[in-house]
DNA sequence: CGTAAGGTTGACATTCCTCAATCCAGGTGG
DNA sequence: CCACCTGGATTGAGGAATGTCAACCTTACG
């Protein structure tokens, strides 16, 4: 799903900052904001000269609840999770960081999430008081910084509506349709086929299901052939028209 | 809907400009970022130059899905709704903006979502180009317009996990409480009544449930003697500490 | 009064969850 | 190489929570 209006040189890494749900622009493509830009050359250097370079294995959180916020997050390589806990256990899936993507900016003193890796992820990691001082000597990367995180929260907020208002398979199907448009083999057309490094539990978690209600509707998925799934974490879309079209709120379709 | 207990605020806006939730910041008090101070007395002066005053009566909207996005506001006195909507008719309120509360601020060219008035509202409205030129000659301003999106996004993020993992009694004991928090009468103690100026439907699609939902679990809840409903649109919080139980988590409570 | 709009209640349907059994792939040790 | 183990994934049966549809009530207002 090309960005038509935005495929604008994104230097350094190929991901957009925020991946954006295909179907969710597809429900009113034209309202969405454009993806950013990334920082203007110098304030793109300035990260690089305050930053280094990490790497973590499958597992290991990153942040934790409740840590100070000393550093800021950009992923290189890998995919990671951000997590709230309810005092009972449950737990809900904020959203996954796939390379490209900042994480762990709070403008408070504190992070609110746990952020977990998902398979074995390299991050550079800046420290929060060298980038409010970067902040300030190059305003452009405030405003790039803004725009980052108003796009997070748009998308924050299509996935409220989704989690508000859409059945179960409305919101795997967007689910699918969102994991799509992440470049997985190179080799492969984009869009083509999705890759789901992450459990079952957590695209549960994600969309606000459970683990069987998910596994259930792959399998419908599959026995009408909308997709296959040669291995539990590849899903070849072999209908996108009707996936767009479950996506896109038909609610009664495609039953058991 | 009577308008006659519509807010009726002093002009220079009291309330925090970002409400939070109680119950929210009760699951994890230490984590929740500090209320915004309001912009520096510069940055504060300017916008009150680049703005002016508006008034729209009950019902209208201020912003369409899809309008160019020209100006942002800030509510002066009343109340309104930002609603998404699906294809099919479905409805989500994604927030509600009380007095104090910035809106229409959108990175992208366009508003994406619409905007209605719930009582009949003053606004300040301000052209987003000149808030962009205060933003260059205030560097301070960007600071706190990031700021403000940033705590935006950690309630949208709070929000999720209530859409995602939490009962529908839960939801509605959350939502009471944080009305609760907004001033209502000057001369009530505040903390021990809600009013909730906004529709059952309203409020369940803010919630993630239907009318009927909403409408039954009000009548447990006054029947359980937690709550009193003197009018429908004012809640008297008769034991605030069952609710505060009831919204953090404890599921199995206070069946039919 | 009478009407209209929102709110409440009830009966019933449906979706999704819970709990439990089973399957399957990948790793491990014999 | 194969049997075994293990953890995630799938499937099934049954139930609870919530939605749907429709009737009824309440209030505001002409």
């Amino acid at each position: 799903m090309p960005n038509t209006s935005a495929s604008r040189l994104d230097a350094t890494i190929p991901r957009s900052a925020v991946a954006k749900s295909a179907i969710l622009r597809s429900v009113r493509p034209e309202f969405r904001s454009a993806p950013l830009r990334s920082a203007d050359a110098s304030a793109e250097a300035g990260l690089r000269h305050i930053g280094s370079l990490i790497a973590r294995p499958e597992g290991r959180a990153i942040i934790e609840q409740g840590d100070p916020a000393t550093y800021v997050f950009r992923v290189i390589d890998g995919l990671l999770r951000a997590v709230l806990l309810l005092p009972d256990g449950r737990r809900y899936v904020v959203r996954f960081m796939w390379p490209g993507d900042f994480f762990g900016f709070e403008f408070g003193r504190r992070h609110i999430h746990t952020v977990e890796a998902i398979v074995g992820v390299k991050l550079m990691r800046y420290e929060r008081a060298r980038l409010d001082e970067l902040m300030a000597t190059h305003p452009q990367a405030g405003y790039q910084l803004l725009g980052q995180v108003n796009h997070e929260l748009s998308s924050a907020q299509d996935h409220l509506l989704m989690l508000g208002r859409k059945t179960a398979l409305e919101r795997l199907t967007s689910f699918l349709l969102e994991m799509a448009t992440h470049r997985t083999d190179p080799a492969q057309i984009m869009g083509k086929e999705a890759r789901l490094p992450m459990s079952r539990a957590d695209i549960a978690d994600y969309l606000g299901l459970t683990m069987e209600t998910v596994s259930r509707l792959m399998t419908r998925l599959r026995r009408r052939r909308v997709i296959a799934l040669p291995t539990t974490d590849i899903v070849v879309l072999l209908n996108r028209a009707a996936l767009v079209r479950l996506a896109d709120c038909k609610v009664k379709a495609l039953r058991p």
